[in-house]
RNA sequence: GGGCGCUUAGCUCAGUUGGUUAGAGCACCGCCCUUACAAGGCGGGGGUCGGGGGUUCGAGUCCCUCAGCGCCCACCA
């Protein structure tokens, strides 16, 4: 074909026409008929590269954050298509969970209640004031309501992806909240179940008070919150006093005990005896425990339940009674506990809020003297639900869990079988095991989610028998055990005694997350896919969601699998703003990517992103995107220059010069770097080594063999040019085109008829003519130019001043190298006298022609 | 409390197995409208590599130590 250069070359347009042509032409199409790993031609890849995407919350807006980890793995996938891979890179959407529920909540101002009857016609209009009343509604209208943002959501986000150039194959999207999502989720769980795997348990879990709802431990965070240090008096045997410090006062009603540590002399007399509590007079046990600290307070702690995690410690290590006294809405509860029926104070707390009855217990307890010190104000860590505003409390409830902690040690072996990139962030996922403290708490107390697939028996008396649920034959699923009704029995044996009642919960986000791979797969549902496809080949993802989303995946792989369900992990970075904080939407601190792609060009915001190294906190730089357009546009006007220079058709017979044959041989250097870096998820080296390499290219060599393509030296000497500009372009742009799709397509379609995006990357075959080649002639070349060019700044006056001797000293290597590039120096620098002389030490001599002196 | 990472020019960062005068881009200064490119090109100034100690013929690059920053984990009365 030849060339068809442009007049005016330019990158405006380029994204809406080149992701219109990738479209209608199918160019990131998956094809599905190529197996899993197939030997290829001549050295090529062939078989499927598979990736496990992150789906992004379509309840959030995309942030320039998104923009920073999509492209760093679209340019892989882009890499291993060139490779002659299959890329299976299909895009998922998380539209499952809390995140959705808020913003429904937000968006129509309304509230889901599940004894609501559903309204048919119900279809509100999106809030328009910021206070608005919300409108209680019934479930099903809730999720409704779920679905048809969500849906709104996913267009506005591929239309982002689209414009950025994100190679997903458009066919192959999925949600995380989708029947097939609901399917995958039941039937993996119904698995997990059978194998003894996933059990139900009655017990205290946190639990947030606003969302009404368990909270498992990859959920938590810590927050730093005043608090303060009460010293209060409990009665210890023969009138004895014990003095506690607590921060919880309010829970004294709940107290169960006292404790101490098992080698803290002070109270070894009391130990095996009973302390009374003040106000309610209950008679607790004084036990040891190790993890009583003689350094905290006074070294005796009471045990409430339940007021921290420690408190579920020692209540269950120490068979300690439950003497529960906060509700799940978060107040004191009216019913008193066992044991305090009858206290006076009881009454004064019931129903309040945890920080009013605080108030309050302070106030009896220094009334009846029992308060010996005012509070000590401290800060402390509390536990907050990662999306929640209140302290976590912790409430016991009935409740699903998947084993984890048994198997531990299995766990942490998948960890090393994984390869990390980078390698350090293994150390995460270890310390995250190794810290588990208890099984995957999977169930929740919400409504927009997956349900699990479960009924139980009631009895004739109306209680459930939660002993041998009833479960769903799986050909059919997915099922909303709220509306279905389990074989066997009829809707109108729905929650009436002898009859059915369904489990209320759904699972837990991560419930779901952690079976994308079997989602965007078709597990089951499409066993030949799913067979090309699992193991996935990479997840990619960001490093703090590795104990929820890299390892819950792991968890349902190893069990349903018992394999890794991808052989690697790309964590990136986190993009962070001027002042180093992490650019989030809460923060108000990320802007929305458009307005950089339309100002800078997807390229220019790509080149920034994939200018972060892998795994590596980047900060927000728009000067980068400055950078990446500069290139682009670069490489639009080299590009517009070799290709007017070169024929459509190289002559293959050609003789390369030795600058030539130099020049090209250092490109076959990168060609090769880069192809290592990208295979080591290193798309950042990759680029970088491109870049330099381009920048060479363009400044010295275009300009020390500009004159020779032209003809100056006859046609052999400028054929050599021809092809070695010409190939050398051919391969920047394939290196160029995973990180710059947009230009190195354009730039591509002058010469090409097919994608550059399906083009072969570069391989040292394509250099095989080159010969052998000494490279320190380009770069003694090179030097030689830089050295006119100083010459001429010096005397400023223009680089086409014209010179009339160059006497290079140097040594006899070097001066022989300068003889084989002497008439492109001669004609680069325009020098009239080129006089090379060996010599000790180089020197080189300058005399401009007279007439540019001024 | 444990762990991981980072600390190189004003800014953002490269420096792969230790080896010639430590690199790039941005910013700054100067020059040049050169037929691919003036929203460009060419050239220049500017760091001794967080502090200290050690190994070595030789260390930004390995070891020890200290400091600061960030993150992950932790049973936080």
């Amino acid at each position: 074909m030849t060339p068809n250069v442009p007049e005016k070359v330019s990158l405006e347009g380029l994204e809406d026409k080149w992701s219109a042509r990738w479209d209608a032409d199918a160019v990131y199409k998956f094809n599905r008929s190529v197996s899993r790993a197939e030997p290829g031609p001549s050295g090529r890849e062939r078989g499927i590269f598979s990736i496990d995407t992150p789906p992004p919350t379509v309840s959030g807006s995309l942030h320039v954050g998104h923009v920073f980890s999509y492209t760093h793995t679209d340019t892989l996938a882009r890499f291993h298509r060139m490779r002659g891979r299959e890329v299976f890179y299909p895009m998922g959407w998380d539209d499952n969970g809390l995140p959705t529920e808020r913003r429904v909540q937000n968006y129509f101002a309304v509230r889901c209640d599940p004894s609501l009857p559903y309204e048919p016609n119900f279809s509100p209009t999106p809030a328009a004031g910021k206070k608005q009343e919300q409108v209680a509604i019934s479930r099903p209208n809730f999720i409704e309501l779920c679905t048809r943002l969500t849906a709104e959501d996913e267009k506005v986000f591929e239309e982002l992806w689209r414009h950025l150039g994100l190679s997903v194959d458009w066919g192959m999207t999925y949600s995380t909240v989708g029947e097939r999502a609901q399917r995958v989720s039941q039937r993996s769980f119904l698995r997990l179940l059978q194998k003894g795997l996933a059990y139900q348990a009655e017990a205290p879990t946190l639990w947030d008070v606003d969302f009404q709802t368990a909270v498992a431990q990859a959920e938590l965070e810590d927050r730093e919150l005043p608090g303060a240090y009460h010293r209060i008096r409990f009665n210890g045997p023969d009138g004895r006093d014990i003095e506690i410090d607590t921060t919880r006062p309010e829970l004294l009603a709940a107290c169960v005990a006292v404790v101490a540590h098992p080698d803290d002399a002070r109270y070894r007399p009391l130990v095996g005896k009973v302390a009374t509590t003040p106000l309610y007079g209950v008679e607790v046990p004084f036990l040891t425990h190790p993890l009583a600290d003689p350094e905290k307070g006074t070294g005796v702690a009471m045990i409430c339940t339940f007021g921290d995690v420690t408190d579920v410690v020692w209540w269950r290590e120490l068979h300690l009674p439950a003497r529960a006294m906060i509700g799940r809405d978060g107040r004191i509860r009216q019913d008193p506990p066992p044991g305090v029926e009858d206290a006076p104070a009881w009454a004064e707390v019931r129903g309040k809020k945890i920080n009013a009855a605080r108030a309050r217990v302070v106030e009896l307890l220094r009334e009846s003297g029992d308060l010996l010190s005012e509070p000590r104000p401290i800060t402390h860590p509390v536990k907050f639900y990662e999306k929640g505003d209140r302290p976590l409390e912790i409430v016991t409830s009935r409740q699903w869990f998947i084993r984890t902690l048994d198997h531990r040690e299995e766990l942490l072996a998948r960890g090393e079988e994984l390869r990390w990139h980078p390698s350090h962030m293994k150390a995460r996922y270890e310390s995250w095991v190794n810290g588990l403290n208890s099984d995957w708490l999977v169930s929740r107390q919400r409504f927009f989610g997956v349900p699990f697939p479960l009924w139980y028996r009631l009895s004739d008396d109306g209680s459930v028998d939660y002993g041998s649920p009833l479960i769903p034959d799986e050909a059919r699923l997915p099922v909303d055990p709220s509306t279905d009704v389990p074989d066997g029995f009829s809707e109108g044996e729905r929650d009436k005694p002898g009859g059915f009642t369904a489990d209320p919960d759904i699972m837990d986000t991560w419930g779901t997350s952690s079976l994308t791979p079997q989602i965007a797969g078709h597990w089951e549902d499409d066993p030949d896919l799913f067979g090309r496809v699992f193991p996935m080949d990479v997840r990619p993802q960001a490093h703090e969601i590795i104990r929820t989303w890299l390892f819950s995946t792991i968890v349902r792989s190893h069990f349903e699998h018992d394999c890794l369900p991808w052989t690697d992990a790309a964590i990136s970075g986190w993009v962070l703003d001027p002042d180093r904080k992490k650019l989030s939407k809460s923060k108000g601190n990320a802007s929305t990517p458009l307005p950089w792609i339309e100002q800078y060009g997807a390229d220019g915001v790509r080149y920034w992103a994939a200018s972060g190294r892998p795994g590596v906190d980047t900060v927000f730089d728009e000067g980068q995107m400055k950078v990446g357009r500069r290139l682009a546009i670069k490489i639009l006007n080299a590009s517009k220059f070799v290709l007017s220079m070169a024929p459509g058709e190289l002559a293959a017979a050609v003789e390369f010069t030795a600058l030539d044959r130099a020049l090209l041989t250092r490109l076959a250097g990168v060609v090769e770097e880069a192809t290592t870096s990208f295979e080591g998820y290193d798309y950042a080296r990759a680029l970088e080594r491109t870049e330099a390499f381009f920048w060479v290219f363009c400044d010295d060599y275009v300009e020390l063999v500009k004159a020779r393509a032209y003809g100056g030296q006859g046609p052999e000497a400028a054929a050599s040019a021809h092809r070695a500009l010409g190939l050398s372009l051919s391969v920047l742009l394939r290196l160029f085109a995973p990180v710059l799709p947009f230009v190195a397509e354009e730039v591509w379609s002058w010469s090409q008829e097919r994608s550059v995006h399906r083009a072969p990357w570069p391989s040292a075959q394509e250099f095989e003519g080159v010969g052998e080649s000494d490279l320190a002639v380009f770069a003694t070349a090179a030097e030689v130019l830089a050295d006119v060019r100083k010459a001429k700044t010096a005397a400023q006056v223009s680089m086409r001043a014209e010179v009339d001797r160059v006497t290079v000293l140097d040594t006899s290597e070097r001066i022989a190298r300068l003889r084989l590039a002497e008439a492109d120096l001669k004609e680069a620098g325009r020098v009239t006298d080129l006089v090379l002389e060996e010599a000790r030490e180089r020197s080189v001599e300058i005399v401009l022609a007279a007439v540019n002196q001024a």
